[in-house]
RNA sequence: GACCCCGUAGCUCAGCUGGAUAGAGCACCUGCCUUCUAAGCAGGCGGCCGCAGGUUCGAAUCCUGCCGGGGUCGCCA
């Protein structure tokens, strides 16, 4: 299905092949192409199995027969054999030295312009605790298919949206205005969020208390957990908040301020950027006109004097819209919202959520809601739904304190960095600040190329001891990769011969298995803008660089006498250099010229 | 109870649009720094692909059932 030019390029001939030879028509989509085993000679493989009914002969016959078909007509085909079913195509050099000159001179990661514009929502934090490693996963995540659609040919838009009010929120102010005598992220040197989190952990605590003295008291536990003061005290001050009282405004902006700058902070340090943020506080209002009209149009339905949804036909649950006393439900807003969007941006042909999948449920009713109400572009929203970030101790609960917060966990992954870095002693002409960059870009690879290189719809382990790792398939792996080869470029200068026009010379094993991997680079980005995942790009990243090693290890560079072979060499370090940079970008992660 | 996701080497993961003898990394073992950065390279060890059926010339991959893990089903967000 993603197939790479070379395949595009065969699947033609194939077709006719087949219209020649055995009178019959394919659909050269369905060619199934793959890499040749290293066992066998070939760069390509054809598996004729598929095919034996329409060529009426035998698999030999049948892989020989489209074989020398190819052979004859494509100019690059030079030779193949055939194992049994299968077709091992061998392609010229001249066809992959051709590429490379291409590689050479051109970013190969940028497709043609689509004039697509697309919006993904990668961070929905909430403002009342700071963020954690599932956040780190979710915009990592995001941010990397933001790039990747960008890469693609798309013009993308970035958002968040804040979760800024609500009974959360009153939680924390309260306990502030209660027992915070004051303190703010200046007095205290506290991060902006984390001191609002401490404050939503002293309500928790200070609540409990409550109830079990409740209890103690005689009272049933449900009733304690209704009645407690303290949370009759935070939902009072939620009415205040909706009655706009100055007071409890003012209270809100001042602690909200002092999250957002706690979250800015981190945001810089992920490096990720957005382009727009959505602020609940003024989005919550959003969609009640629209289920109001669904329900005149007869979309929706009234029972018990709420306004309801039925889902049934589509194997789904009915579901409330609007509250018997006339007020929104999440699902109101997130219809409101996503109308809004494609009103605020017209031409929007995507619109993502990043988000994980405890709420796939939910998108699927949201989706399914938006249809019904015939909005035309229903059909172009997409949940990118993520697992779960696990810890050897399990899931992450705030409450029993196992949450593994992303500041703290930025730390230690650039601390081990720094460890490494230091016990190498490569840095020593470095200046301290130098030294700190460069630490921060590999620790912030590691932890970025750990989240990324596992399929987004997966739940998976992060062992915080054992998952610091900077060797072996890691972030700093490819960008030890990249500084080697700027390195090497550094020393040739530009008193080195630019490739030229003329033959290339004969390509060895190690020089060819990169070109191939380099190569196959384009339809794996394809792949991860269709699929909306950057998993498959990371892993491909890694299969060019571990080529390229093997390449480095074995084949002098600088130090080759031909000056055909050097700069045919070079030409080959500089494309993969060139293209392992853009494909970090498009993962969010930065490479060093050094390290 | 219903619905959704997951189960591959000791551990973490690829492979899943059906194809050749199932691949990496970590860990463990052996080699390689008087040649371009050893955060590297070469090699070794390690697999009833959860189990049982089915479809197929061919199944880790598709279908069914079961077992195990997780999630979701609120006039919460």
């Amino acid at each position: 299905m993603f197939q790479d030019r070379l395949q595009t390029l065969l699947a033609p001939a194939l077709q006719t092949a087949f219209q020649h030879l055995f009178q019959a028509s394919i659909d050269a989509r369905t060619i199934a192409f793959q890499q040749t085993r290293p066992e066998f000679e070939g760069d390509v493989t054809i598996n004729v199995f598929p095919f034996l009914k329409l060529s009426g002969k035998g698999p030999e016959q049948t892989a020989q027969a489209l074989g020398e078909h190819l052979q004859a007509q494509v100019d690059v085909v030079e030779r193949f054999n055939v194992v049994k079913g299968f077709l091992n195509i061998v392609i010229a050099d001249r066809y992959w030295s051709g590429f490379l000159r291409e590689a050479a001179g051109a970013d190969i990661l940028l497709f043609p312009a689509t004039g697509r514009k697309m919006m993904v929502e990668y961070a929905s934090p909430n403002t009342n605790k700071p963020l954690h490693l599932g956040h780190l996963r979710n915009i990592f995540l995001g941010y990397s298919v933001a790039r990747i659609l960008q890469a693609a040919g798309n013009e993308v838009v970035k958002v968040q949206v804040i979760n800024d009010r609500g009974i959360h929120i009153c939680k924390s102010m309260l306990a502030w205005r209660k027992f915070g005598q004051g303190e703010t992220p200046a007095s205290s040197g506290l991060k902006g969020d984390k001191l609002v989190g401490k404050y939503y952990v002293e309500f928790d605590k200070r609540y409990r208390a409550e109830i079990e003295a409740l209890v103690a008291g005689g009272m049933a536990k449900e009733e304690a957990e209704k009645k407690a003061p303290l949370l009759l005290e935070a939902q009072e001050m939620l009415r205040q908040w909706e009655a706009g009282d100055p007071d409890v405004r003012a209270l809100w902006e001042r602690m909200n301020g002092w999250v957002y700058d706690g979250f800015n902070a981190s945001y810089a340090r992920m490096g990720v950027e957005f382009d727009k943020d959505y602020y609940e506080s003024r989005t919550y209002v959003l969609g009640k006109q629209d289920v109001l009209d669904g329900l005149k149009k007869g979309v929706f339905y009234e029972k018990d004097g709420a306004v309801w949804v039925d889902n049934t036909q589509e194997g789904l649950d009915e579901k409330v819209l609007l509250r018997r006393d006339g007020t929104s439900v999440y699902m109101t807003q997130d219809i409101g919202t996503a109308i809004q969007r494609f009103q605020e941006y017209p031409g929007l042909s995507k619109l993502i959520y990043t988000v994980g999948n405890e709420q796939d449920y939910h998108f699927k009713v949201l989706f399914l809601i938006l249809r019904k109400l015939g909005f035309p572009w229903a059909d172009e929203l997409f949940h990118l739904s993520y697992g779960m970030v696990d810890l050897p101790s399990g899931k992450m609960k705030s409450r029993e304190g196992t949450v593994v917060d992303a500041d703290d966990i930025m730390d230690e992954m650039v601390e081990e960095a720094r460890a490494k870095g230091e016990e190498l002693s490569k840095l020593d002409d470095f200046t301290a600040e130098e030294k700190a960059r460069l630490f921060e870009m590999i620790g912030l690879a590691a932890l970025k190329y750990f989240l990324l290189k596992v399929d987004p719809k997966k739940r998976m382990l992060f062992d915080p001891a054992a998952s610091i790792d900077l060797q072996g398939h890691t972030g700093p792996f490819i960008q030890y990769t990249y500084a080697r080869i700027q390195s090497l470029l550094r020393k040739a200068g530009s008193g080195d011969a630019p490739l030229g026009s003329g033959p290339a010379p004969a390509l060895m094993g190690e020089e060819k298995a990169v070109i191939k991997q380099l190569h196959h680079l384009p339809a794996v980005l394809n792949e991860a803008a269709v699929r909306l995942d950057p998993a498959v790009l990371a892993n491909q990243t890694y299969e060019l660089v571990k080529a390229y090693n093997t390449f480095y290890q074995s084949v002098p560079v600088m130090k080759e006498e031909d000056a055909a072979k050097r700069a045919f060499r070079l030409a080959l370090s500089a494309a993969v250099g060139r293209t392992v940079k853009k494909a970090m970008w498009c993962l969010g992660i930065e490479v060093p010229e050094r390290m």
